[in-house]
DNA sequence: GCACTGACTAGGG
DNA sequence: ACCCTAGCCAGTG
């Protein structure tokens, strides 16, 4: 079967999926999918999102809302330039009220 | 084939 | 409130 890579591409649609403006986590997203994996492995997904120009990477945070991935973006303020220029508030590489911004794909895409 | 690492998370001390 | 540990799966040496 051929699922062992397709989560990647389930991971990288969620993450399109995601508003501008707001964001999620990791461990969201593999729950979501209920992927085996866990959010090490959705982690690992954006590893290889370079490919994709049109995923969104920077909206995908860690579960206290911390941007633990800029420094995969090149320059280490990228990411939180590119979520301020969407309206997300970013101080300390930090997500400002976080517990708003937060986009629940459970939620939102009621599934 | 074993051991370590990592864009993670939750739980315990 | 902070530090450490244990699960988790794929890639690398």
């Amino acid at each position: 079967m051929p699922e062992q890579r397709d989560y990647f591409e389930e991971v990288y649609e969620v993450v399109r999926l995601i508003p501008k403006g707001r964001v999620t986590t990791y461990g969201t997203i593999a729950k979501y999918l209920s992927l085996r994996a866990g959010a090490r492995m959705v982690g690992w997904a954006m590893n290889g999102c370079h490919n994709r120009p049109d995923i969104p990477a920077h909206r995908v945070v860690n579960s206290i809302g911390v941007l633990t991935g800029k420094h995969f973006f090149g320059e280490p303020n990228v990411m939180q330039r590119l979520l301020e220029d969407e309206g997300v508030r970013v101080e300390n590489d930090r997500v400002v009220d976080f517990k708003t911004m937060f986009w629940d794909p459970m939620i939102e895409l009621a599934i």
